[in-house]
DNA sequence: CGCGGGTGGCAA
DNA sequence: TGCCACCCGCGC
């Protein structure tokens, strides 16, 4: 990696250092302007902007600071981020410039490393400023601003002005001030128009509140003010005047002591009236404490943290460390492949180098490719580390997001868990960054900033000299050709770890079951297999990568098939029973995996009207079903997007399978990454071909890691492992390839196959997206695009390498009502591509307006 | 995006 | 001639 960082360090940290190295002056030398973004603002409104800094905030704003501006005609408030601080002699001009009217409030802001990063994220991922500074900071720390108008002065001669000024003036000084949008919904839309006359004239003045949003909450501690005895008088009262809920409280209070008032909610529904009733009454006191949220607190008490949970570390396992941890030591910015088969014990060797980078004082990042994966891999960590841990996913509420950030702002945490985005974990001194089975796609984002963790992790360790970890099974083509080339160091486990064996694999020729007339999803192999497995109580992991009971519903008549009213995929059949196997076709319904939406089945083709519609294809609820009817005595758990709907299901049904409670786990995408399931000696893909036909260039990739994976599940434990592979394509390499688990000669194939036609590792891709509600207005922007872009190659760019595809329909036309044409671009991505790329979609976005959304991704996750 | 100024279509 | 609806460009 270290040309690499030494690339990034040159290139895109050259201007950094320098800002840095004047950081310290700030202090002394007067800066009287500043450089700012906007955030929240469109596309080509982010670039920066001049303004001063009265004399009375001097020294309070730095780089990095969160500054509230006068912007545009209007002058209406915006939030600023400050990009640098400029000298009297640095400025190019001097006129019409604003000044800058607060803070947003103190202690928010970015340390250089992170914005740095926001910056970064801007010119290699297309996003504006405000949308990587929003991403890097929890939502919350902004918080809301509030705007609010006001009254000025009397107005000397009234008559002078409009009847609608005289309105307004009046209505918002009787209500002494007012925001924008309820003046706005007593005058409606026109009242903008009088504000902004109004305030020309200094009648009124606008001033802003900004709220601290999810800063802080409370928990209302309930106690008992008087004695037994009296709150027992008060109960009986409480049920004399009929109200039973007041009495239910004070004998709750007396008989379980003191709680709170979300628990009597639970126990009782809408208590607040009652509360009030009674504190008036002087029974009980209600006392607000505030609440630090911590989802995962008092799972790792210090009872339960076991000092030494020191598994010895195998012979190989060790040799891995020790190469790993000189890598680390030499203080360089480094990273390191570590390509260790499936049950090798790569967490061990995590865990070894996280102690020893803790042990220098600095922080750990540890990614998870999801967030169902985040619970064991805190109940392993955290049962080392206890409370200097902290999680960051999605599904934090906005709050609890925030709080971590703060506590590892504070410097309370050494390791940090969470999925991707947890790669923007506040640390002021980063050691590590492990992120875990790296090829998963969910490492690259899909909104904006569209950026990849890999790419940020990159970054911020060459910015702390920290180390980068890379850990799969199946790495990525892009990070195991890199590691070939040098530019990672490539450390290998290249066996299981203890007594454990690859598992024995078979592979199924689906085509054979069809001609024998099998047509259910299992064929006769798997079934005898799993059989076998029942008879010994050991388990059986399944995998299928579909959800829903039936794929789609088809006419046998006209062919005709339902569709998405508002999409161009068909409907998925669902029925209602979850995990419960029962057969009912009826009472299930369609739903659009795209949208959402979701329609009843109706019993005959809705085109022809001649026959019932028949139900193809299978989804893991047919299975589940078929499963049943063949072994009425196994308890089968089935887990996908379905039966994990809540916070805490996934870690259920692994919890239930891990301790024997069901016979076959059955499961889409999420059943393979990582679990140890010890006892499962039988795994099993039921359609290894659904992935490999797709039109994308990773398909392969996806296949092959998806495979090996599901086999790694099987055979962990003392018993020797065994898998079926079921298969259309028999022969084809990848499948046979991935039951041998043989990844070189995978890899070997693949990179000669992608450096023939040119595609990652040896290019880059540009995806450009349109996205409109009128066909005809977007085929006219395609077709302008492709002009635009051509015309600008051949005038200024005809020196960089390009290829240009497109524009063409993308894979799914419509979704939600809305068409999308895309444009593919292979290059390499210079400076010079990016300012191509830059233009093209700042052009198309100013010129294009409302009508139609233009958006870019680079290196897609999938074509 | 949100504002303001400009333009052009149309009724009086 | 006057009014409103929509377009377009600008923002420090």
């Amino acid at each position: 990696m270290n040309e690499e960082v030494e690339e990034i360090k040159e290139k895109e940290f050259g201007k950094q250092a320098q800002g840095d190295a004047d950081e310290a002056g700030a202090r002394f030398v007067d800066y009287p302007y500043i450089r700012v973004f906007l955030i929240d603002v469109p596309f080509h409104i982010d670039k920066p902007y001049l303004y001063y800094i009265p004399t009375d905030m001097r020294g309070l704003i730095h780089k990095g600071s969160f500054i509230i501006v006068p912007f545009g005609g209007g002058n209406r408030r915006q939030i600023a981020l400050v990009t640098e601080l400029l000298t009297e002699e640095e400025l190019q001009y001097k006129d019409h410039i604003k000044p800058v009217l607060s803070l947003l409030y103190e202690g928010l802001s970015l340390d250089n490393e992170l914005l740095g990063l926001c910056l970064y994220l801007h010119e290699y991922t297309f996003c504006t400023v405000g949308e990587a500074a929003r991403t890097v900071l929890p939502s919350a720390a902004f918080g809301r601003i509030n705007e609010y108008y006001s009254v000025l002065k009397e107005i000397p001669q009234p008559q002078s002005y409009s009847e609608q000024i005289m309105l307004v003036y009046n209505f918002i000084k009787s209500q002494r001030r007012a925001t924008a949008a309820v003046i706005k919904m007593e005058y409606g839309d026109e009242a903008v128009r009088i504000l902004s006359e109004m305030e020309k004239h200094g009648l009124i003045t606008r001033h802003l509140e900004h709220k601290e949003s999810g800063g802080r909450i409370f928990s209302e501690h309930i106690s008992l003010a008087v004695s037994v005895e009296e709150a027992k008088a008060g109960a009986e009262t409480a049920v004399k005047r009929r109200s039973p809920k007041q009495s239910d409280i004070i004998n709750e209070l007396i008989d379980s002591g003191d709680t709170t008032a979300g628990e009597l909610k639970v126990k009782f529904g809408e208590i607040q009236p009652q509360l009030k009733a009674l504190t008036a009454k002087g029974l009980i006191t209600v006392e607000k404490r505030e609440l630090f949220r911590d989802p995962y607190a008092g799972r790792f008490s210090a009872d339960k943290i076991s000092k030494t949970p020191e598994e010895k570390l195998s012979e190989a396992q060790s040799a891995a460390y020790d190469e790993i941890i000189d890598i680390y030591n030499t203080g360089l910015p480094k990273a390191v492949l570590l390509h260790g088969i499936t049950g090798s014990g790569k967490t061990h060797v995590i865990k070894a180098l996280a102690d020893a980078v803790i042990a220098d004082r600095r922080g750990v990042i540890l990614l998870v490719p999801e967030i169902a994966l985040t619970p064991q891999t805190v109940q392993y960590f955290g049962s080392c580390y206890g409370e200097r841990i902290a999680v960051i996913h999605s599904s934090l509420s906005a709050g609890e997001r925030f709080d971590t950030w703060r506590r590892i702002k504070r410097g309370d945490v050494d390791l940090c868990i969470g999925t991707r985005s947890a790669i923007f974990a506040p640390f002021s001194d980063i050691g590590m960054i492990v992120i875990d089975e790296e090829q998963e796609h969910t490492y690259k984002s899909d909104m904006n900033p569209k950026y990849h963790a890999r790419d940020v992790a990159r970054y911020r360790c060459a910015r702390h000299n920290a180390l980068m970890l890379l850990s799969s099974a199946t790495p990525s083509i892009e990070s195991y050709y890199k590691a070939e080339t040098g530019v990672y160091t490539l450390v290998e486990l290249n066996e299981r770890y203890g007594s454990a064996k690859l598992p024995d694999v078979k592979i199924t020729d689906m085509r054979n079951e069809a001609k024998t007339g099998n047509v259910s999803a299992l064929s006769e192999c798997i079934k005898t297999e799993i059989q076998s497995n029942l008879n010994v109580n050991e388990q059986v992991v399944l995998f299928l990568n579909r959800r829903g009971y039936n794929n789609f519903l088809q006419c046998p008549c006209c062919g005709n098939v339902i569709m998405c009213p508002h999409c161009s995929v068909s409907l998925t059949y669902h029925t209602f029973s979850l995990n419960t196997g029962s057969t009912v076709n009826k009472g299930g319904f369609l739903s659009c995996h795209y949208c959402g939406y979701r329609k009843t089945v109706s019993d005959e083709c809705p085109v022809c009207h001649k026959a019932p519609m028949v139900f193809m294809g299978y989804g893991t609820q047919k299975v589940e079903e078929e499963l049943n009817a063949l072994f009425p005595d196994s308890r089968i758990l089935r887990m996908d997007a379905d039966t994990t709907g809540t916070k805490f299901a996934f870690d259920e049904i692994v919890g239930d399978f891990k301790s024997g409670e069901a016979d076959i786990l059955l499961g889409t995408q999420m059943i393979v990454k990582g679990h140890d399931f010890p006892n499962v000696t039988l795994s099993g893909v039921l359609s290894a071909d659904s992935s490999l036909f797709l039109d994308d260039y990773r398909a392969n990739e996806r296949t092959f890691a998806m495979v090996c994976q599901l086999l790694g599940r099987s055979g962990r434990g003392e018993t020797e492992g065994r898998a079926v592979i079921q298969t259309y394509n028999p022969d084809h390499p990848i499948i046979k390839l991935a039951a041998a688990q043989d990844y070189k000669s995978f890899y070997k194939s693949e990179i000669s196959i992608r450096r023939a036609l040119i595609f990652p590792p040896f290019c880059d891709i540009a995806l450009i997206t349109l996205i409109s509600e009128d066909e005809k207005d977007m085929e006219n922007a395609g077709k302008a695009l492709e002009d635009y872009i051509k015309t600008l190659i051949k005038e200024q760019y005809s020196d960089i390498p390009l290829q240009l595809f497109g524009p063409f329909e993308a894979p799914v036309y419509k979704v939600n009502e809305k068409y999308r044409m895309r444009v593919v671009i292979k290059c390499r991505l210079t400076k010079k591509t990016r300012m191509f790329l830059r233009r093209v979609t700042a052009e198309f976005n100013d010129r294009l307006r409302k009508k139609i959304l233009v958006t870019i991704d680079i290196n897609p996750s999938s074509l």
